[in-house]
DNA sequence: TAGATTGTTAATCGATTAACAATC
DNA sequence: TAGATTGTTAATCGATTAACAATC
């Protein structure tokens, strides 16, 4: 398969092809063409089109569509998330504690195997799957266990320091939950997820919607 | 202030100027430039310039920049935090249970005052600030407290109805954590925070970045 | 066959970046 | 003054949508 190249915005449309396949997969359906797909999805079907050409290894049928096995597969492939990576957490407050204790993130590549706190009261517990560690083994179990892949969710004034400490244990990826803007190495991945922006949206498009009902 | 346009990717990046500032402010910065901020965030400083000049009610002065505290009071203004709504969530699980507990969302337009779940034992405990209720409640404390917001939180499979019933208790956004693809009519808001598209980006850089390594 | 659906090329749309005159 | 910075217009870039021949 080599190296496909698709937009950053059709990267971010597979993870939503791959639900809504595997729920066609698990009704049992054989067969889904492209229009099937933009309507669940509410998207442009010549968007859905050009996306799953872009992955997709066989073509699909005129009058048919395309397998939905076979599209599942190649999705999952191009996604690659059957080479799941260990990652560790640092901060195991409410949202640490939530994103631990979430096994689904296997399915997409990623599981948490260990967590840790600055909070002595937090030390020793376990948390979903991971027992939570003292900031001071970080190093030495990353390290360890070879970890690439490291998540924050600390509150923002400490989350530098953290990234910088993740980075030192060899750290080659950061997703990074705190509102702050982190700086990593080069060779460092950074993917920020910030609810704040979401939430934002949401509320502009409501204030907006809500003050045109008035007029 | 009337309604300014601008692209849905500056607005994107608003949340993220307004953090700046406020870490500026808070240091004592009296003024800032568009280069300074586009540093910090590693952003383009044109870029940051236009969506300056998009926004802001006072001009920018050459040679020194632009007032942090009124900076800091145009882009308020324009995302109109001020102006914050109630909302209620649906699944207090994992997750669920940490947005509860996160009070930061009020500064950020969004106030969760009640709590949902299908499950008995959770039903009369109090998470952060809300109170769980059972689903029954729904429809009636929504249109006794006025709720204009909706925040799902329960698994896929149950996501559709729960977004039905908050639809019909009159909520005009819902914003959905669940990873499927909801319908809502016309005049409700949705907004989808998938955490797994995120975790997907992150897992297919990685995977780049070190396939790349190895070559 | 007729017509829905595919894959691909061309046209449009939107967002980013570059260029530059105006300013302090 | 000289030069950094602003606001804005023009050029580039990238993504979406439209158009259409090929197919079953």
């Amino acid at each position: 398969m080599a190296h496909i190249r698709i937009s950053r915005q059709a990267l971010h449309r597979m993870p939503g092809y791959l639900q809504v396949l595997r729920c066609l997969h698990a009704a049992g359906k054989e067969f889904v063409t492209a229009t099937d797909i933009a309507e669940v999805m509410h998207l442009n079907k010549i968007q859905v089109r050009k996306d799953i050409a872009a992955i997709s290894r066989r073509p699909g049928k005129p009058m048919v569509g395309f397998s939905v096995a076979e599209l599942l597969a190649d999705i999952s492939e191009f996604l690659a998330y059957e080479n799941v990576k260990d990652a560790v957490l640092v901060g195991a407050g409410a949202l640490g504690g939530a994103l631990c204790r979430y096994s689904g993130f296997a399915n997409y590549g990623m599981n948490i195997v260990a967590a840790f706190d600055a909070n002595p009261q937090l030390v020793g517990t376990q948390i979903g799957g991971c027992k939570v560690y003292p900031m001071e083994e970080l190093g030495h179990i990353c390290t360890r266990l070879n970890i690439m892949v490291g998540v924050i969710t600390v509150p923002d004034h400490a989350a530098q320091q953290v990234c910088d400490e993740l980075c030192q244990s060899g750290v080659r990826a950061i997703w990074n939950f705190a509102p702050a803007h982190l700086t990593v190495p080069e060779d460092v991945i950074l993917q920020n997820e910030n609810l704040v922006v979401s939430l934002t949206v949401l509320s502009k498009r409501l204030a907006e919607r809500l003050s045109n009902d008035i007029v």
